[in-house]
DNA sequence: ATGATTTTTTGACTATTGTCAACGTTTTTC
DNA sequence: GAAAAACGTTGACAATAGTCAAAAAATCAT
C-alpha cells in the first residue's frame, strides 16, 4: 500500500491484506505540475485528492479576473471542490496545484466502494469531515468578527505554514483582503 | 416515535419497532423560551439540537459586547455549537432560542449509541454533515468575494426566511455587517 | 391598551480597506 | 544567464462600511 495511505489509516483501521489492496487500487497516483489546473471552473469535480506532497488551492474567479482562495490543502490532507464533488454539479471553484505535487485521487464511485467494503472507513471519513467543518466554522468566525489585521494574526498563529510557504498574493486572497493591505499589515508590525 | 424524528428518517432508513424506540429514547424533548440560552459561552455543548419548531441561533460575543451570528437553525434542521460538541472543549459561541421553540436533544453519548446500534444512521448523519459543510463553504465564499450589498442579495435569494422571520439586528450580524449598513441597503433598494 | 423597552432608520463623521499606478525585486523560463 | 514574467512594496486617492447619536417606529409585558 502507498505509504501516504498507510499513514492515513494508521491507528484508525487495521486492514487485511486483501483490504489493503482494495484501498490501494481505489487511490490512483497523479503528479501535477506547478500551476496545473486539476478541476476547471464549470466542470464537475470527479475526485477527492489526497495531497502526498505539495499543496492544492481551491479558488474562485470573479468576472473581473480577481481571485479568491477558498481553501488550501497541504501534505497529508484531502480535499477537492467539495460542493461540486458531492452535489455533482459544475463547480464554481477551480482546483490548482500550487507547486509540483504528488497526489492520490479517489473517484466518487471508489469512495462509495470503500464505504461499502471497508468497515470503519465511513467513520474515519465522517470524523475527517467533522474536522474540516470545524475549520470552516472557525474561518467564518474570523471573517465575521475580525478586521484584516486580526485575521492575519490568527492565521499566523494557527497556520504559519500558509504564510511561510505561499506567495503573499494567495495569502491575501485567502484572508479576503487585497495584497496591498496585506503588505501594509506585514510592514506596520 | 416523535413525528419530527419520523420525518427526519423518512425515506432514508426503515426502522424496526425496537429501533424506533431506541431512537425515540435517545432524543429528549425540550422546550425553550424566547431568548433562552441553551449553551453558555465558556461551557461545553453537550447536545445536538433538532429544531422541531422555532429557531436557534449560534452566536459569538466580543469583549465590547457586540455579537456575531455564526449560524441559524430552523425547523427540521439539527445543530449546536459544533466545535465544542465534537472537540469537547469550552465553546466560544453561545446557543440561544430566538423564539419559543420545541427541540429534541441528542447527547454525545446517545449519538454514539445510534452510530453503533442503528445501521444507516452514520451514513445519514455523514450526508447531513456534508450538506452542512457545503453551506458553510458557500458562506465563506460570499464573505471573501462579495461586498455587503451582494451578500444581502444572495441571502435574500437563498434564505428569504432568515430576512423575513428574524429581527434585522440578527440578520445584520449574520451577514457580518452593522445594522445601520443593513438598514441602508434595504432602503436604497 | 398603554407605558416601557427594543428595534429600526437617518444623518454626520471616521476608519478601514480597496484601487490604480509606479517602481524595484525576485523568480521563471528558454 | 538574459529576457520576461510575476511578485512585493509604496503612495495618493476613492469607496465601502463602521461608529456615534438621536429620533421614529414597532413590539412587548402587564
Amino acid at each position: 500500500m502507498h505509504p501516504a495511505l498507510k499513514k492515513l489509516f494508521a491507528g484508525k483501521i487495521i486492514l487485511t491484506q486483501e483490504q489493503e489492496e482494495l484501498v490501494n487500487g481505489c487511490f490512483k497516483p497523479l503528479s501535477a505540475r506547478r500551476n496545473e489546473i486539476l478541476v476547471q471552473k464549470g466542470s464537475i469535480a470527479r475526485h477527492l485528492y489526497l495531497v502526498v506532497k505539495g499543496c492544492l488551492r481551491i479558488f474562485l474567479t470573479n468576472e473581473d479576473g480577481s481571485e479568491a482562495t477558498r481553501f488550501l490543502i497541504f501534505d497529508g490532507s484531502m480535499g477537492t471542490a467539495f460542493p461540486s464533488f458531492i452535489l455533482k454539479k459544475p463547480s464554481v471553484a477551480s482546483v490548482q496545484s500550487l507547486g509540483p505535487s504528488e497526489l492520490l485521487t479517489l473517484s466518487y464511485a471508489d469512495r462509495q466502494t470503500l464505504f461499502n467494503k471497508i468497515p470503519g472507513w465511513e467513520t474515519m471519513y465522517r470524523q475527517a469531515m467533522e474536522l474540516a467543518y470545524i475549520e470552516s466554522i472557525q474561518r467564518i468566525e474570523s471573517l465575521i468578527t475580525m478586521d484584516a489585521r486580526a485575521r492575519y494574526k490568527i492565521l499566523l498563529r494557527d497556520h504559519p505554514e500558509i504564510i511561510q510557504r505561499l506567495p503573499s498574493r494567495i495569502v491575501a486572497d485567502y484572508l479576503g483582503i487585497s495584497q496591498e493591505t496585506l503588505s501594509r499589515l506585514k510592514s506596520k508590525k
